[in-house]
DNA sequence: TGCGCGCCTTGAGG
DNA sequence: ACCTCAAGGCGCG
């Protein structure tokens, strides 16, 4: 039987609210009344809950899951990646640059997770034209249909995020339509597809965190459905690129208004991708991904409503 | 090679 | 009812 234990870290290092739901990691929910951020990952799953000082931390298991041992606090801390001083690195960008200090006043303590790169790859897919919500929904359907069933825990059924070989299936194409995926039920059947038959295992995609950001970035382009942006996002938040620096529509329109950066047209050119990434490692390497990412959830406006709630009660 | 354009699914919000 | 938009990618000219 598993208690609950904590981990030192104070807010400014970390806000799960506001990490778990910014649309990095699409699987955590949060359970009321309690207040707890649970998931499953790992075969386990999790319940995490803030306070003031501390993460405190439990994981539950099946009836046979004890298979594999876990060290529950190394996982959670290199998963929220707690060797990184986050409060340190909020100082040095806002030294170097004020807009970064206004911006960010108001979100402290958003950290990049370090995710598997399976479920962030396939993840991250979906998202392409999508907004953060349905991808969520969307992806917990994908792991309630093809993912392993864990455990049930207050009336809700826990899954693993699914094998790359259970994506790999025949079937899963027209099973995802039919879930209402839309055109990126090929890409991900597909590209599920292309990792087994060209690379065998999935192993190979944790490989690619050995490699250059440039190299890695190669790679996944190669895969269908991933194109620059969804490829820089796998490269900041599961391999390791901390300057990795994905450009989507909110990075730009934060990269026109507050940084005066913008194109001829008002599409996203390769040139103007190339040239928003270039400005923000200028200004924050080496953790500029890391640095954008507050940037981003600042210009979120589904984040804007759900701060304002817990006050209007 | 680089760029601009239309198209691709769905569903929430205006 | 109709439009736009949402952590885009692809194929074409």
């Amino acid at each position: 039987m598993t208690t609950w234990k904590s981990i030192r870290c104070s807010p400014a290092q970390l806000r799960l609210d506001v990490t778990l739901c910014c649309g990095q990691a699409f699987r955590w929910r949060r359970d009321e009344p309690s207040g707890e951020w649970r998931t499953a990952m790992k075969g386990v799953v999790w319940r995490l809950k803030q306070e003031e000082n501390d993460i405190r931390y439990r994981i539950e298991m099946g009836k046979d899951q004890a298979k594999k041992p876990l060290n529950a606090e190394s996982f959670l801390r290199d998963y929220f990646q707690l060797d990184v001083d986050l409060v340190s690195l909020y100082e040095n960008w806002s030294s170097r640059d004020d807009t970064f200090k206004r911006v960010s006043s108001n979100y402290s303590g958003v950290r990049i997770l370090r995710q598997d790169p399976v479920e962030n790859l396939f993840s991250f897919i979906c998202s392409s034209n999508n907004n953060i919500k349905r991808i969520g929904s969307m992806i917990e359907k994908m792991s309630q249909t093809y993912g392993e069933f864990l455990m049930e825990l207050d009336g809700y059924k826990y899954h693993d995020f699914p094998l790359v070989s259970k994506l790999a299936d025949e079937r899963v194409e027209s099973q995802l339509r039919e879930m209402g995926f839309g055109y990126r039920a090929k890409y991900i059947n597909q590209s599920a597809k292309k990792i087994l038959d060209e690379h065998e295992t999935a192993d190979w995609l944790f490989s690619l965190r050995k490699l250059s950001h440039e190299e890695a970035r190669r790679e996944l382009l190669q895969l269908p459905g991933i194109g620059p942006k969804v490829a820089d996002c796998i490269c900041l938040m599961s391999l390791d690129k901390t300057e990795s620096i994905p450009v989507d529509t909110h990075v730009q329109q934060i990269a026109e208004k507050l940084y005066g950066l913008k194109g001829k047209g008002k599409s996203l050119t390769g040139k103007l991708y190339q040239d928003i990434g270039g400005h923000f490692r200028r200004l924050f390497s080496p953790y500029a991904g890391w640095a954008s990412s507050v940037l981003f959830v600042s210009d979120l406006r589904q984040l804007q409503i759900q701060r304002k709630r817990p006050r209007e009660q």
